[in-house]
DNA sequence: CTGAAAGCGCTTACAG
DNA sequence: CTGAAAGCGCTTACAG
């Protein structure tokens, strides 16, 4: 009935608290009969050790934070499950800190109740950033580029991903292309933007500003972009990239509503590889991106310099264009 | 750098430690210079308070801890982000811990690093529930009915929810049914079926046991189910009731696939209303459950456990039908 | 209004 | 092999 300590055990088994220390964690040095009654009274007692006393103590807490603003979003769940199985391999906890306003974050982050911390949260500003640098709290960003020596970053090389949709159109001879912006100050959204439109001015195709929608990485904004571009009457572009997949998806709900037919009339690119690209009529071509990998390197790399093993670094994560439906053109 | 403590702002500012305790926690005893000046240092040196030693002390943590074996699942981002929202309007942060055996969620839940905490993860076992009833930690479960002083469930009242879709066919007068099961074991999938049946039998519709499929909650199981289903060529039924969206739509895939038409030769139902519902061609009709509402409640519930002025007791929430394309019989 | 002291539950050198 | 003691960073009566 509440509150077993670590004294209450000490004084059943008639040893110090010290023993009973030792005992529980395994320490090697207890005659085999001490340890075992120990631990014997332990489990009768129902003991839960207490992890502030423990933390407050010994400098390792054996857990990781996760630090986001959202649970949302098409990915993050799946992110969050590769990163629990990664810190279990590596014998920590996962800790998911939601937060709404920074200070709170840094608090949690800095408090000493973790390790390290993976952080996922746009807002956090300059200053945070700043403390923990200056906490020496290892730290792996994932939607920003920063390094130092308990600072990395996994992040995604959005740049590149556009170049490969570029290319993708590009080798297909299309010349007339519609861009669906995600949200206009989102790291990915912007660079995914400029490796596009960089690519494809390589290759001396323009891309008229009247052809860049905005889609803020919703369907419904893509949906009403789209279907008010259409109603314009400009001639209907050779293909639409959109900045994701549900943006994307939108596209389409628009284009199959005014009677267009995909692949046939036009083609549809997204970014994700959400789990709905399959089961669109027609399934959509997108760019998957390395989010998978993503959690397994932030886990790992966290956990390399939390034992000083490595420094802080910068890894860029490829994504890959898996080709279905929606870009299925037969010549 | 790194490590600020009380008791170095105490020596910057000249006071004691438990001035400066005083004066970052607010209590009101302090002449005013005296606070400023303490505050002013505590923000100059950039100070943290660690967590571990306030909470070792004090009884409250502040925090309310959400347990879960995944964060995967239709709903969940959006339950945890209403719960996030609630818990902030109580003055507590919500921490959630996923974990993979009972153990480690035991310890977390009564390391006493949380003041109460939301369990949803059908994976503790008899004598992990008994473990917390014994610590009296305060507790709200979310799949699975339990009550004491200290503990509270918070469910779907599924068998409910199952009778609405009964009665809602019923009153269409249909009457050759095929219902696709959850996950077997599921509490919600089972009472879901359960409330399902017996209001069909009342109203003295058979449910064949041929008509009854296995979804378990998966578009692509439900897709081959119905894929073999049809192949059997019995009579087509009228309608199609899945235990959640994921199956209804994997259901509507096969459909549509076999060259049938949804609504108009049979129509399809399921619960949940996920995002999908309203992006899917037809549009699905679905039972929303109340798990908006369970977020609210639950953390309501909780605080007001923590606080002591309310015992633990149960809570089952209603669904509601949400008529959509899939079942628009214009007769 | 401020400070000295005890103590939260634990770990960790150190002595015996 | 076991125990006494110090101390992690904080809060909280209590004295002055």
């Amino acid at each position: 009935m509440g509150k077993v300590t670590i004294k209450d055990i000490a004084r059943e088994a008639g040893v110090s608290i010290s023993t009973v220390s030792n005992a529980l964690n395994g320490v090697n040095v207890l005659k085999p009969e001490t340890r075992e009654h120990i631990l014997e009274v332990a489990d009768r007692l129902h003991y839960i050790p207490n992890l502030n006393g423990r933390n407050l103590k010994s400098k390792a807490t054996k857990a990781i934070g996760l630090f986001v603003t959202s649970l949302k979003g098409p990915y993050f769940a799946t992110l969050a499950d590769i990163m629990v199985w990664e810190c279990m391999k590596y014998g920590y906890e996962l800790n998911i800190f939601v937060f709404w306003e920074g200070k709170s974050a840094i608090t949690n982050i800095l408090g000493k109740r973790v390790d390290g911390c993976v952080v996922l949260a746009a807002d956090i500003d300059e200053k945070g950033v700043q403390q923990i640098q200056d906490f020496e709290v290892p730290t792996v960003f994932l939607d920003r580029e920063l390094k130092s020596d308990k600072i990395s970053s996994v992040i995604f090389d959005s740049y590149k991903d556009g170049e490969t949709v570029a290319e993708f159109l590009i080798e297909r001879n299309i010349k007339r292309i519609c861009f669906i912006q995600g949200i206009l100050n989102n790291y990915d959204a912007i660079e995914r933007f400029r490796g596009f439109r960089e690519r494809l001015a390589k290759a001396d195709i323009p891309l008229d500003p009247e052809y860049v929608l905005e889609g803020a990485f919703e369907r419904e904004k893509a949906y009403n972009a789209v279907k008010a571009f259409l109603e314009k009457g400009l001639p209907l572009p050779e293909a639409f990239f959109a900045a994701n997949d549900l943006s994307a998806i939108g596209c389409m709900d628009a284009l199959l509503e005014a009677g267009y037919q995909i692949p046939k009339d036009t083609v549809v690119v997204g970014v994700d590889d959400i789990d709905f690209c399959e089961w669109y009529n027609p399934k959509l071509t997108t760019v998957k991106t390395g989010y998978e990998k993503q959690g397994v390197v932030a886990i790992k790399k966290l956990v390399k310099m939390i034992s000083g093993e490595e420094k802080g670094d910068i890894t860029k994560l490829h994504g890959r264009l898996i080709e279905r439906q929606s870009t299925a053109i037969t010549e």
